[in-house]
DNA sequence: TGTTAGCACTCAACTTGTTAGAGTGCTAAC
DNA sequence: GTTAGCACTCTAACAAGTTGAGTGCTAACA
C-alpha cells in the first residue's frame, strides 16, 4: 500500500485519514457559511488537535490534488466539484429522520394526482429552501383500455380514449355527414374489438389502413380517431411538470445574479427542459437518489447548481421524478434524507388511495 | 379662463399647452432612457425654442403639481404615477401599425386552444420584452351538453361531461357492484334527458335528489356523476394561465432587485394570483384596453410595475384576458398597440378555425 | 520526520478624500 | 415673460490609505 505512491495520484485512495477529515471539515464549514474557510477555523473547530500551520500544509496538498481552491490568494479555500462528489459519495451521513408533519396531512387530503404532486413540490420547497420540480408519472408499455365515440352535436363527435393507468384523452372531431346511432355503434364495436388491450407501440399504419377499410365509407372518422389515439400517446409522453420555490434561488448569491437567475427562471417557466430532465432521470432506471453536481447537471442553465433527483414508483410501471435544485453548497445530507422520506411517503400515500 | 387661477389646482386643466408639451417631453425621454431628465435636454431636443432656464421654471411648477419628482437634489426629474396616468389617458398616440409577421403564422398552425394561447404569450413576450400572462377563456352561463357513463373495467366507470364551449371533463368512478349494459344505458338516458341543455347554475340539490330517487339502487352512482359535473364546473371557473417572458423583468433594474424579483417570480410561478387578476379583468366587462399604473396594479407584487390588460372575446360568452407586465416606464404606445392587434388577430384566428 | 511558532507577504474590502459633471434655484438684466 | 450667469448641491467615479484574514515559508522543536 504505502509503496504505491509512485503511481499517478489516484485521488481518493491517496487521501489518508487526516486529509479526509480536514477536507470534510472544510466542506461542512463551507456548506454552512458559504464563506471561504481558512486554516485557523479548521484548527479550532475540529477534534483533531493540530495547529493552523499543519492544517495549512495539508490544505496545500489538498489544493494540489484538486479538492479545494482559493478564490484569490490570501483567502480561505472552497471545495471544488470533485470534493463535493467525494463528499456525496462517501463522506456524508444522511439525516433520514427529517420527517415533517406536513407531508402526511397534505398527501391524504386529495385523491387527485395533480394536486397531490403540486403539494409535494410545495412542501419540499418550503422545507428545503431550494427549488423543486415534480413530474407526473410516466406510464410505460401502455395498453389501450377503452375507446368510445359519442355524438355531441349533429356535426361533432367526441372521441374518448382511455389508456391503462387511467390516462384519459378527449378529442372533438368535426364531421361533415351526420351519423346515425347504429353506424356509431358499429364503429365503436369495430374500434374496441380491434384495439383494446393493444400496446400503443403495436398500432401501426398497416393496422390503421385495415381498420379504415373495414369502416367503409366512414374511414375518415377512423383516421381521426387514430389521431386522437396518437394524441393520447403524445400527451402521455409529455410529462406534466409541477414546480415550486423557484424564487428560492434568490437566497443564494452565487445563483442570484441577473444572468444566471434569468436563465434559471426561463427554464422553470418553459418547463420543457424540466420535462426532459425528468424523463432522463426516470429512464436511468436506478430507483435510488441521483446527485448531479455543477457541470454534471442535466440542463445547461443549472451548471452552477446541484440537482438531486429521486424516482418514485407507483406500481404498474408508473414512475415519476422529484428533483431539488439548489446551489452547489446545498445541504446534501438534508436534501437526500428528505427526498428519500418524501419518495416513500408519496408511494405509500398512493397505495392507500388505491384501496 | 384666465381668471380661474384662484380655484384649487385642478391638475389636468391647470396645465397650459406649454406645460403639457414639456411634461410630455420629460415622459417620452424618460421612457426611452430610464434616466432622470434635466432641463437642458428638454431645451435642446424639442421644437419649442426655450432656454433651459425657462424649462427649469416650468419644471419647478410641474413638480409642485405632482407630475414629476427629483430622485435627489441636483438630479433631473422623473415622472410620477400621476404623470403616467395623464400620459396614458390623453397624451399618447398608439402605434397601431405594430403588426408582426409571427402572429399570423403562429396562430394558424394549431387548432388547439392551449398551444394557441401559449403561443400568444410567447410572441407577445418576445415582441415587447415584457412579461406576459394569457388566460384561457372563461365561459359564462354554461349549459351542459352531454353526459356519458362508460364501463372501462368491471369496477370502474368513466364519466364524461361536456359543457357548452366544448369543455370536457372526465372522472373515473370506482363502483362496488358490477353494472350490466342495460342498466348503464338506462342511467345514461336518465342523466341526459334530465340534464342536457341545463345551465350549470340550475342544477341544485333538489334535482339531484330526484335523480337519485329515479335511479333507484344506483343512486350512489348518480351522486358520483354529479360530483363529476361539479368538477367540470369548477375546472371551468379556474382559468388556465399561460405565462411567458417572466425573465424579462431582469432587463429593468427598477424591478430586478432581489426582493421585487423574488415576489414577481413567485406570483408567476404560483399562477393563482394571475388567475384572479385575469378573472377581474374579464369581469370589468369593458372590452377595451385597461392600464394599471403602479399602485393601481391588481396584484401586490406588481406595485412597481405597470400592467396593461386586454380582454378577448371569442363569442358564445367566451372571454379571456391578455396582460403585459413591465416597468412603469414601459413603452405604453407600443404595448397598447400590440395588444390591440393581438386581440383582434386572436379573435379572427379563432373564428377561422371554427369553420 | 512530523509538528509548530513566527514572520513577511498578499489581497479583498472598507474608509476616506478628492474631483468632475450634471443639474438645480435664484437673481439680475434684457 | 424670457434668458444668461452664477453659486450651490449631490452623485458617481476614482485614488489612496487602512485593516484583517489568510497564506507560504523557514527555522526550531520533539
Amino acid at each position: 500500500m504505502s509503496t504505491e505512491e509512485n503511481l499517478e495520484p489516484k485521488s481518493d485512495e491517496m487521501l489518508d485519514d487526516r486529509k479526509k477529515r480536514i477536507l470534510c471539515a472544510v466542506i461542512r464549514n463551507y456548506l454552512e457559511t458559504g464563506e471561504p474557510v481558512g486554516s485557523r477555523t479548521i484548527s479550532k473547530y475540529t477534534d483533531l488537535n493540530l495547529s493552523s500551520a499543519t492544517i495549512r500544509n495539508e490544505m496545500s496538498d489538498l489544493e494540489e490534488m484538486g479538492y479545494i481552491v482559493q478564490p484569490h490568494t490570501s483567502a480561505g479555500r472552497i471545495p471544488t466539484d470533485k470534493a463535493y462528489r467525494l463528499y456525496v459519495d462517501s463522506m456524508m451521513e444522511e439525516k433520514d429522520k427529517e420527517i415533517n408533519e406536513l407531508k402526511g396531512l397534505l398527501l391524504e387530503t386529495e385523491g387527485k394526482m395533480d394536486t397531490m404532486l403540486k403539494n409535494v413540490a410545495k412542501v419540499l420547497a418550503n422545507n428545503t429552501n431550494y427549488a423543486t420540480v415534480v413530474s407526473s408519472p410516466m406510464v410505460r408499455g401502455n395498453k389501450l383500455k377503452f375507446i368510445q365515440l359519442s355524438k355531441v352535436a349533429s356535426n361533432q363527435l367526441l372521441a374518448v380514449v382511455v389508456v391503462e393507468g387511467n390516462v384519459i384523452k378527449n378529442n372533438i372531431i368535426n364531421i361533415s355527414e351526420d351519423l346515425d346511432d347504429e353506424t356509431l355503434l358499429t364503429l365503436n364495436l369495430l374500434l374496441n374489438t380491434h384495439l383494446n388491450g393493444m400496446a400503443l407501440e403495436e398500432i401501426n399504419l398497416g393496422m390503421i389502413a385495415s381498420l379504415k377499410a373495414q369502416a367503409g365509407i366512414h374511414g375518415d372518422i377512423v383516421g381521426e380517431v387514430m389521431d386522437a389515439v396518437a394524441d393520447a400517446i403524445k400527451a402521455d409522453e409529455e410529462l406534466e411538470i409541477y414546480t415550486s420555490g423557484a424564487n428560492n434561488i434568490f437566497k443564494y448569491p452565487e445563483l442570484a445574479d441577473h444572468e444566471k437567475a434569468s436563465q434559471l427562471i426561463t427554464t422553470f417557466e418553459e418547463k420543457q427542459m424540466l420535462s426532459q430532465m425528468a424523463a432522463m432521470s426516470i429512464d436511468k432506471e436506478e430507483t435510488g437518489i441521483q446527485v448531479y453536481i455543477g457541470d454534471e447537471a442535466p440542463v445547461g442553465s443549472m451548471k452552477d447548481c446541484s440537482v438531486v433527483t429521486a424516482t418514485y414508483d407507483l406500481g404498474d410501471g408508473m414512475k415519476g421524478s422529484i428533483a431539488i435544485i439548489g446551489p452547489k453548497r446545498m445541504d446534501y445530507e438534508k436534501v437526500v434524507g428528505t427526498l428519500k422520506t418524501m419518495k416513500s411517503e408519496l408511494e405509500t400515500a398512493y397505495q392507500k388511495k388505491d384501496k
